[in-house]
DNA sequence: TATGAATGAGACTTCATTCAT
DNA sequence: AATGAATGAAGTCTCATTCAT
């Protein structure tokens, strides 16, 4: 019944998502109008609708961003099995991804995408979806890791993980916002801390 | 003059905050109606507005955080001149922030003015500024630390204070979101990660 | 029972009217608010009411410009008894009224005063009281003219006298505009426009 | 590229106008609400907002009677080339429109006009346009007359094209306010008045 | 399929007036 | 008599969505 192949129906839907992405980007999900989306788009209203089923639709739509994190985290992939290694490669491809001009948007948007899913459980759904899979397989590098006696057992996997994701996303914020970073000095501190984490005496005690 | 002191000023300025915050912090800035805060507020709809000039005075005022960053400083504050000791205060004060039962409104608000921040000037300036005030501090502390000789004179001590800021914000993003954090598992990590900028040779040899 | 002085009871009156008069004459009545008028009359909100039923009721006290009348036409009353004369004069008093400085707030206010006339029952009973004074003195002198001969029988009275509120009517609307007027060499073609007013051959005739 | 012809379009927008001219000739521009004009337009509240930017966009397009005026002095254009004929037709073409039913609407909504005009540039620009068509073609005619020794020399052709028009305005008001008016006999009067223009001594000397 | 005019609920804000003090 | 904080109805305008064409 569809009047029109596949490939021109996905054409039509990148097209709308390429406009909303520069809508959101600039004004946020809520200040943004279907007007908006529509004149930068070159479609008619009605027509947005027929590829999405409303503003929620598309909002859901760029919020899922596995895309990214997968194009990311394939860059990271190399033939290399050490965890540790893996690790650096995995800071390093975020490092890069973060000063991708051509990501400034999508940077954006993410961040709009963090607060939407506070209130919005399907956006929710998909955000956290992007995050857990470079997540899970930081717990994954962290286990192997551990238990090669490459890091400190001494650390909960997951604690790690969430502390790298932090890592990103707190840059990722920093950087969405303009201000002025070094991007090398940062993965060279993360190394460091990455460093902090093998086994052994820690340096400095905790305060007790 | 005025018929009302200062301090009932105040009460009913703090009596509309309340709201406003428990509303942006359910449903964010923009899908919070003025209707919704002023039922929350039990104050009369024209009330409000001899208190705030708009919405985005109440925004506004909001955005600024500046009393919680300060709040969390000062209990990090310690007699303790050590500067290391001092971080690992400063790690703990966050953490214990994190889990603050009465503080989740704030932090959920706080992840919607990052968003609201990327696209309104006078939100950004009040956001930023209460995010400078600890990594300025932080900067302080690195910079001398590094001048003791205890942190490694080979990293930018604003590259250290960032990542630092970032995994606050991390951490603060997924706490917000209620995911499952132990958080003292957390600042056992950040606390490894804070032993590994000590100087000395990195233990593992970034890749090439 | 009152408390204070009819004496002082009326300076407070004037004071709001003062004030009224000022506001409305920069923005009309409607787009005049209590608190401006308020405002410029350095009383309080809960003042003015007692002094006033409420906005109508200034609205209407300024709309009453009787006073006014009856000033302008004192000013033009004059022992000599020869009503010709007695109407050259009136014309002279309005074009005198018509550029004192001092009046340009009232000019503008009877200009509101006009329309808010069409809806505003009370309003119009004293715009058209005020009108009514001189064009009842007009037809009078009208009539005692033409029984003197001095003006034409076959003019109706009314007619004229309307002619010349007409007249006063819209040179005070240019006036208030702003517009650049030479009031002198108006009142010299009312002269002459008078002039034509007197018995004998029309000098042109009017087409049949 | 639109759905609709301008014709359709031209008719909807008269429809409003329609529809906002029947409100704000009974209450006047502020005091008359979008919701009126809605109700009496019988379209939707948003549709109006189609066709014009806002309220004050209708309030501006029906300020503008530029058609009004051309139409009246349409109908006194004539072959006759003599100037002081083209006034006396001019004068009558008015007294016309004065006394057209169909015009009420449009000739309050005209004296409310004059008030905007106080403190509303663009209405202003657009009333005082209206007037400046009939004004200008006053002015040519005069100096005509006076060239061809029809009319006083003496005269300022300004004055006397401003004391036409004040004729015409004020007895513009008078008819909008339902005053009982005989029109044929204020023509009469008007020719007079007209007639004591012409060259020669003036009859009744000004007092000295 | 595609269009874009139309809808109408709901958004934010103002303001004349009141009344406890 | 005087104050000014408070009220809440009403104001103008926006916007996601629909549907006749």
């Amino acid at each position: 019944m569809p009047k029109i192949s596949k490939a021109q129906r996905d054409s039509r839907r990148e097209q709308i998502l390429e406009a909303a992405l520069a809508c959101f980007s600039e004004e946020g999900f809520h200040q943004t109008g279907m007007a908006d989306i529509v004149g930068r788009s070159g479609m008619s209203h009605g027509a947005v609708y027929l590829y999405f089923r409303g503003k929620d639709d598309i909002i859901e739509a760029l919020a899922d961003d596995r895309h990214r994190s997968e194009a990311i985290l394939n860059s990271a992939a190399q033939q290399a099995d050490d965890p540790i290694a893996r690790l650096r490669a995995l800071v390093r491809a975020y490092a890069r991804a973060l000063i991708d001009p051509d990501g400034e948007a999508r940077r954006r948007v993410g961040v709009h995408g963090w607060a939407e899913a506070l209130r919005n459980p399907r956006v929710r759904a998909r955000v956290v979806e992007g995050i857990d899979i470079p997540r899970a397989l930081i717990v994954g590098l962290v286990e192997r890791a551990q238990g090669a006696g490459r890091l400190s057992n001494e650390l909960s996997a997951d604690a790690v993980a969430r502390a790298f994701v932090a890592l990103f996303q707190g840059f990722l914020l920093q950087v969405a916002w303009g201000e002025a970073i070094d991007v090398d000095s940062c993965v060279a501190v993360v190394d460091r801390m990455l460093g902090g984490l093998e086994p052994g005496e820690a340096r400095a005690e905790p305060p007790e």
